[in-house]
DNA sequence: AAATGTATAGACCGGTCGGTATAGATCGCG
DNA sequence: CGCGATCTATACCGACCGGTCTATACATTT
């Protein structure tokens, strides 16, 4: 493709030259990462739809055109986490062709890659998103609750089946398998917190596998 | 003691009548108390100082006669939460009458109720004020996060005292005891973060026993 | 009684918050 | 070309933010 560099350049034009050089897709989406980002490294509070804006290169008209609250921004940054998280740790971790035991403490580590990397971005452990929306929001917004809980409730059901499958392989004994996963999910997320209060972490790397070692008992009848 | 109602109250003698009428302590320490009830039930990022005061019936002049900034206030709050949860979950829970094992699930049931109760009064489970606290400013405050840290060792400390004894008495086998107490107490604070996702505490009287099922390993040497 | 320290009250500060209004630029389409 | 839809830019809004300042009331010390 070539652009005449004679011609003034259109808002099109400068929009495909953005995507060519830059990989920025469309002005929606590049909000939507931006504000993503600063969520995660600070928190949800703390950024403003201005920090965003002047981040993101975006003035607020356009951002308000495409966002018609920062709550709606806040459940579409939940959403898209929810994604990628599970098209990439959650996709390289739970592949049926592990273990079902091995898939938990594969997916400890990329949990773990994941919070060094953006330790040694960003110089904090940022935790989860998903935690982070709930600790600090939960209380005051129950749209991002709800959202957030689903956001959970869809990456723990991966868990779910690897346990169900460590107990049809008999690497689990008998056990409630969705509560187990539950419980085993709230480790994981709890370890990320504790992580985060020390800034430090190995603390999933040496406490995360003891995921493999939580067991809820089935309910008596 | 007798007040003569005959003469010009001076301050000290409301300030005494005050006391013993509504049990209301010092100024200082009711606004500790205001302060910890709201950012415990909304959180430390949306209350303002001006909201505090409004609710403790305190004008500002004298919030900041007391404490010289927000942060300050807010590491005042969690020592005030540790000295508190250390005087009345932990210890209720954590007496060595009882064996090891029983103690956690003592201090399971412990949370269990005072997290209930909470939904009762204020319609939202709140979650750990110290799990709070570092989900919401770890990475943006590190006095905040640092002091938060502190807290949560100071419980975790209780708990490694009883994984210690469960060890010895052989209702754990060996393993490395300091890395399973904090385990558990991130476990712990992984499902208070669930319920507080759902907004039901009933998940931590069916996922809370299974912490006495963690253990990590001792390091192979 | 004077002086000093402690406590309280509230007006006030610059800055930021989420959100709106309005005007203009650019688009696809007829 | 012209028209309506889409998108961008920015000034602006009232509310609130953490924090300061000044004035005053009272207690304590001398």
């Amino acid at each position: 493709m070539i652009i005449s560099i004679n011609k003034r350049l259109t808002y099109t034009d400068r929009s495909i030259i953005m995507r060519a050089m830059t990989n920025i897709p469309d002005t929606k989406q590049h909000i939507l990462d931006t504000a993503a980002t600063l969520f995660h490294t600070q928190s949800y509070g703390d950024v403003g739809i201005a920090t965003i804006c002047k981040e993101a290169g975006v003035s607020k008209g356009s951002f308000f055109h495409f966002f018609p609250s920062k709550q709606d921004l806040g459940v579409a940054v939940l959403e898209q986490f929810r994604e990628k998280i599970n098209a990439t740790l959650v996709a390289k971790a739970f592949s049926s062709q592990y273990p079902p035991m091995e898939r938990l403490l594969r997916f400890v580590h990329e949990l773990y890659q994941f919070q060094k990397d953006q330790v040694d971005q960003h110089g904090h452990l940022p935790g989860c998103p998903f935690g982070n929306i709930v600790m600090e929001q939960a209380t005051q917004d129950d749209v991002l609750r709800t959202k957030a809980d689903g956001c959970i409730r869809s990456i723990a059901n991966h868990l779910r089946t690897a346990v169900t499958d460590a107990v049809q392989s008999g690497e689990l004994p008998p056990l409630d398998e969705s509560a187990t996963a539950e419980a085993m999910f709230g480790y994981l997320e709890g370890i990320q917190l504790m992580a985060k209060a020390r800034n430090d972490p190995e603390l999933i790397r040496t406490l995360g596998p003891a995921v493999t070692s939580i067991r809820v008992p089935r309910p008596i009848q």
